[in-house]
DNA sequence: ATGCCGTGGAAACCACGA
C-alpha cells in the first residue's frame, strides 16, 4: 500500500500536475496541503474521475488540506485539529483507511519570527504534539503526515547556516519536532535512510530545483504499531520539475498490508 | 543576501508562502 503527502500549492492551479502524477504513480491514499481553495471550488468531479474518493477541509486563498482513497472507504472524517475552537486554519483533517488512523497536516510556517506568526506556530505545533500523544499508543496503526513546516535536522538542508534564525529552523521549532518524535513516532524516511540527504521542496527562486537547493519539510511519522510494517519511502523528485508545478514534490511511504 | 517566483482574490496591487 503507498501512502503519499502532496503540498501542492494551489489544488486548481495544480490540477493538471497532480492528475498526471496520480495517473503515473497511482498512490493508494494521497494527504494534499495547500490547497487554496474554498470547500466549494474542490475539484471533486476530476478526482473522482481520476479514480479517487476524497475527504477536504477547504479554505478561501489559504490553506486547506485533503485526503484522497483510491481503492478503500475513507472513514471517520474529522476536520481541524482538536484543542483551539477559534482557529480558523484549515490546517489538519483526519480519517481512517484500511483501518489506518491518517492525520493530514499543513503546520504553519511561523515567519516572520519572532513576531505573531511565529507563536501561533509554536502554540499550532503544541496542540499537535497533544493530540499526537493521544494516537500514539492506540493499538491501531496511525500515520501523521504532512508539511511540517520544519527541517528536522542539519542534513535536511541544502545549507543549515542561513536557516537558523528562519522558523522553519529555529531551536524552539526544532525543540518541538523532536518532542514529538520522542513520544515513539518514527521519522519514515530517516530511518529507512539515516544517511543520506532528501529534500521534499525547492524554491521557485534562484534555480534551487536545478541547484538541488532543498529542504526536507514534508514528512511521515508512524506510531509502533504501523512502524513495523513500513517497507520503503521515497519523493518523486521529478514532479518538481514538470512545468507548472508545486514548490514540493510528492514524498510516498508503502507499507506491508 | 535577497520573496528574485507563484498563487488566489480583489482590484490594476496585496497577502502569503519557506
Amino acid at each position: 500500500m503507498k501512502i503519499a503527502t502532496y503540498n501542492v500549492n494551489g489544488v486548481n492551479g495544480r490540477l493538471p500536475v497532480l492528475l498526471r502524477w496520480l495517473e503515473e504513480e497511482k498512490p493508494d491514499v494521497v494527504c494534499l496541503q495547500e490547497l487554496k481553495a474554498p470547500d466549494e471550488k474542490f475539484p471533486a468531479t476530476a478526482i473522482n474521475d481520476a479514480g479517487y474518493q476524497a475527504a477536504w477541509h477547504g479554505q478561501k486563498s489559504w490553506n486547506g488540506v485533503a485526503i484522497l482513497s483510491r481503492k478503500a472507504k475513507i472513514e471517520n472524517v474529522v476536520l481541524g485539529l482538536p484543542g483551539n475552537p477559534d482557529d480558523t486554519h484549515s490546517r489538519y483533517i483526519q480519517a481512517v483507511i484500511n483501518d489506518i488512523i491518517i492525520g493530514c497536516l499543513y503546520l504553519p510556517n511561523g515567519n516572520p519570527a519572532p513576531g505573531p506568526k511565529y507563536d501561533y506556530k509554536l502554540r499550532w505545533f503544541e496542540r499537535l504534539n497533544t493530540h499526537a500523544q493521544t494516537l500514539i499508543n492506540k493499538k491501531s496503526p496511525v500515520l501523521l503526515t504532512g508539511d511540517f513546516n520544519v527541517m528536522p535536522e542539519n542534513i535536511d538542508v541544502y545549507k543549515p547556516e542561513r536557516w537558523v534564525d528562519d522558523a522553519l529552523f529555529r531551536p524552539e521549532t526544532r525543540a518541538a519536532f523532536k518532542k514529538l518524535v520522542s513520544q515513539g513516532w518514527t521519522d519514515a524516511i530517516r530511518k529507512l535512510y539515516p544517511e543520506e540527504k532528501i529534500y521534499t521542496f525547492w524554491d521557485y527562486f534562484r534555480n534551487a530545483y536545478g541547484r538541488d537547493a532543498g529542504l526536507r519539510i514534508d514528512h511521515f511519522l508512524l506510531n509502533p504499531t504501523l512502524a513495523k510494517r513500513l517497507i520503503n519511502a521515497g519523493v518523486d523528485k521529478k514532479v518538481r520539475g514538470w512545468e507548472k508545478t508545486s514548490d514540493h514534490a510528492p514524498v510516498w511511504i508503502t507499507i506491508d498490508e
